[in-house]
DNA sequence: GATCCGATCTATGTATACATTAAATTATTT
DNA sequence: AAATAATTTAATGTATACATAGATCGGATC
């Protein structure tokens, strides 16, 4: 048995330079240091990261795959700005998956561990929410919809969404920044019926009262955009 | 306005090598030249198509994010079969976003020309069948959903389910050459209550009746493959 | 003065070389 | 003989060099 043997049991993801690149550079994305519209050149980024262009262009190719950037010929990479159709279409994406994932946890039945985490997590948002600490409210909001999310089972599912929240993060923390969340405690409450339907097995209500919070969630979206005249973000 | 890029519709597909190398690759892995479960290192794979190993590279990054294939790190890149558990992973997150795709387009009212269009496709599909010719039939198959996924006017949806039926591609091949599909005809009429919903401007009935034409599907794909024993394709 | 053609410049796409590191194999020790 | 350590092998990850193609700029011609 290998299992004695501590530095060969672990296969670990392997961390290769080649990663830390491709999440720096991701980062310098979701937090608009690289401003969304903006163009820079491969060899910029190369140096601006220490390292050759090698390293640059594969991790670029995988963000663009993501939809993060595009790489244009002649002009380097182009951050790609998020405007509000591409918000629908983002959403729409979102609206058909992540009910899909309640749904499925619903059928299959959620362990009471997973409930008590599930209701931790609008605790949580209660708390933060009383002392008015968005920034903690979101974090809190976000576990609550990841750990829906990753209940489900479904790799490829998680990985499209996660992928989609990547693309709506700036737009998301923008209207978080900007004001109070319309109305906190209409997110909690939803959240709470979306509980008790996984609890009960009813996946089909958990489906729609899902769909309806996030069809919620992308109205309030939309109109602070639009009421900011923002176009691209 | 501040959204005036209309200069960038010029912009040509580009014609890059690379691009022809990914296509390639991807063509060999659909087509099974590449085997599901084997290993290749990049350097054969560059030889094999009479280029260096770095287009290889960054074809084969583009291939893993769409998981077609995976990069494992000291024995080159392995091709990732499908087993019955992906074929449910990737249908559910096909039968949560085609029928939402039917949704949008019943939604905004497809046009008489797309509604003969999607006619078009089932008529083909009966008269193919009539012959026998199941490859044509198929095709005629594929054309009706790829038009509706299409219609529905939202590309990140439509890339998402591209990319899911790469990867069943295999699987759905075999079915089909195995024997004769379970019950055509009731495909081609589960196709025109589609179609009638969509027409009638049913949303919600569009999503219903193509939710559970894929259901079945699914179950179809999942009860061949079991039947003959297939763990992976 | 404007337009067209050509020359130059530059970013990319590709090839190649090299260093790193994991795997495999051999040798050594208990 | 088994296990562990050391050495070798080899595939990758990265850097660098170079050829290509597209864009810009200037000059020449109408």
């Amino acid at each position: 048995m290998a299992d004695a043997n501590q530095k060969s049991e672990l296969k670990l993801p392997r961390r290769t330079p080649i990663d830390s690149i491709y999440e720096r550079i991701r980062k310098k994305i979701l937090d608009s240091e690289l401003a969304p519209g903006s163009q820079i050149l491969e060899q910029e980024l190369a140096v601006m990261l220490g390292v050759s262009r090698t390293p640059v262009r594969e991790a670029v190719i995988r963000l663009q795959n993501e939809g993060l950037l595009e790489i244009v010929p002649r002009h380097g990479v182009r951050i790609v700005p998020i405007a509000v159709s591409d918000m629908r279409e983002i959403y729409d994406v979102l609206i058909s998956l992540e009910p899909r994932a309640a749904e499925l946890l619903a059928a299959r039945g959620a362990s009471p561990k997973e409930l008590r985490k599930l209701e931790a997590s609008c605790e949580r948002m209660a708390d933060t929410l009383a002392r008015g600490e968005m920034e903690k409210w979101a974090l809190a909001d976000e576990e609550f919809h990841l750990d829906i999310v990753q209940l489900s089972n479904n790799r490829r599912l998680v990985d499209i969404v996660l992928n989609c929240w990547d693309q709506v993060h700036r737009a998301r923390y923008f209207t978080l920044r900007l004001r109070q969340h319309p109305r906190p405690s209409k997110s909690i409450e939803e959240h709470y019926e979306i509980i008790e339907a996984i609890r009960r097995g009813d996946a089909s209500a958990a489906r729609r009262l899902y769909r309806r919070h996030r069809e919620r969630g992308l109205r309030e979206q939309i109109d602070v955009m639009t009421a900011f005249r923002i176009h691209q973000i």
